[in-house]
RNA sequence: AGAGAGGUGGCCGAGUGGUCGAAGGCGCACGCCUGGAAAGUGUGUAUACGCCAAAAGCGUAUCGAGGGUUCGAAUCCCUUCCUCUCUGCCA
């Protein structure tokens, strides 16, 4: 969430930022300077009030000690009716501390500058585009008859076993699922990024660090028993390895790559774009995520957008990029690229990998900071990206790499694979 | 899952109702000592919030978390989470 003194001293910024999200936060910022306000003037009530109560007890403790017991006594009689102020004072301080959270989840993150203004994903910017579309014929076939044909990806067995949207990868299918998760993580670990394997359910806090509640409470898979969420990305699970934490200046920057299956509801899609692979409720990825300096960290997120970039070069897709423009910006995001890779026999661009800067919004929750030279404590920045979302990356590839006999396996990934060809 | 023990500062560890944000030690930082280092020695060494233009300073809160008893809680009570030991179950 954003910071409380931040939105204080720099209420024009802010407004004129968010309107980038087509975002009227007006009155939200209004009330939350207000209620901040207020909340101080309670504070120091409240803290006049138990002074003067400390103080008290501390000189009956003395005066029993004496065995002054009457004196005792009498001021006792002060001391229950500070304790009464206290009482009402602190729990009207809970309450305005909790408004003032509550509005605080309500704000998106401020988008950076370089953020395009638009409505929706037709306003994003493209800024990099590479690689050939190839020329497929007239019987090119989408992904999912690919799927069939070779008899690779099994969608209907996933229903019966699951419900829609948990295919089953079969035989070459499956092994290709295996080789691209860790043709991945090797490169992200030559790139000087960690491997970590981590849970793939979270509590509540974590939950919340990361941003996804509540915002985004009825896109999680809920264990209502144990009062777990089944994590939607390694986002959730790897960045909160940083929640209250406070690192060295010198530790940073922490780079973390790990692979997880993803689980989303998405609650609401339908039609013709969730077919096959493009949408899916489990899911595989493999997220890359750094914790920054913040001098360092719009470098970091340049950093990372040229790693996924050197991977889809490699795997000789055709892919662009873009810049995720204000209202198609992710709620906790400061600056988005987004990378797409074209599907041709769909002949669309499918999204493949995401990559952000989440500047200090992350870390204002999460209480991740680092001590400084000066031994102040600051708050990091957090960045993380997909590196990358298998799926339809694996479309892609079945896609461009098919031929009227069979789909050829990208050259990097044959050692993985253990095979050239899929027929 | 059952029984028992326990969770105190960066770490170890003392503290069972009163001046305790917390002894002592280690570590760390700076100084002294030294030709240099070690040893020795001195000082300092949590976080958040509030007051203040700011610093200094002061106040408040924090001894796993939440609640309660009390004028006063690290210390007593309740709830909860976690760790360890034993038993059970199990990949």
């Amino acid at each position: 969430m954003l910071q409380v003194p931040f939105i204080r001293e720099n209420k024009e910024l802010v407004l004129k930022r968010l309107q980038k999200r087509n975002l009227d936060a007006s009155k939200s910022i209004d009330d939350i300077i207000n209620l901040d306000e207020d909340r101080r003037k309670t504070q120091a009530k409240l803290d006049t009030v138990l002074a003067e109560s400390n103080k008290l007890s501390k000189e009956i403790g003395i005066l029993f000690k004496n065995g002054e017991a009457q004196k005792a006594n009498l001021l006792k009689d002060r001391t229950s009716q500070l304790k009464e102020e206290s009482k009402a004072l602190s729990e009207i301080l809970g309450d305005k501390i909790q408004a003032l959270n509550e509005l605080l989840y309500t704000i998106p993150n401020i988008p950076h500058d370089s953020v395009p203004e638009g409505n929706t994903e037709d306003d994003n910017e493209e800024v990099f585009r590479k690689g050939d579309i190839p020329e497929l014929g007239a019987n090119a076939l989408p992904h999912w008859e690919l799927a069939k044909k070779y008899d690779i990806i099994d969608f209907e067995l996933g229903n019966k076993i699951t419900g829609a949207g948990f295919p089953v990868y079969k035989g070459k299918g499956a092994r290709l699922q295996r080789a691209l998760i860790t043709y991945f993580l090797d490169k992200n670990t030559e790139a000087g990024y960690t491997e970590y394997q981590v849970p793939h359910l979270v509590n509540e806090e974590s939950g919340f660090g990361t941003g996804q509640l509540p915002d985004k409470e009825g896109q999680m898979y809920h264990v209502t028993e144990d009062n777990l969420y089944l994590i939607p990305t390694a986002e959730v699970p790897a960045t909160n390895i940083f929640r209250n934490v406070v690192l060295d200046e010198k530790d940073l920057p922490k780079t973390i790559t790990g692979y997880t299956p993803c689980f989303r509801r998405e609650a609401g899609s339908y039609g013709a774009h969730v077919r096959g692979l493009n949408r899916l409720h489990q899911f595989d990825k493999v997220e890359i995520i750094r914790v920054e300096h913040p001098d360092n960290s719009y470098k970091a997120l340049d950093n990372m957008v040229e790693h996924v970039k050197g991977i889809l070069d490699e795997l000789k897709l055709p892919y662009r990029i873009l810049r995720l423009c204000g209202g198609d910006l992710g709620f906790t995001s400061a600056l988005t690229y987004d990378f797409e890779v074209f599907s041709t026999a769909q002949d669309r661009w499918l999204e493949i990998s995401s990559v952000s800067n989440f500047e200090a919004y992350q870390a204002n929750r999460l209480k991740l900071r680092f001590k400084n030279k000066d031994g102040k404590n600051l708050l990091a920045h957090t960045l993380n990206g997909s590196s990358l979302a298998l799926p339809r990356v694996l479309a892609g590839i079945l896609e461009n790499y098919q031929t009227e006999k069979n789909i050829e396996v990208p050259e990097v990934l044959v050692p993985y694979a253990g095979f050239k060809t899929i027929e």
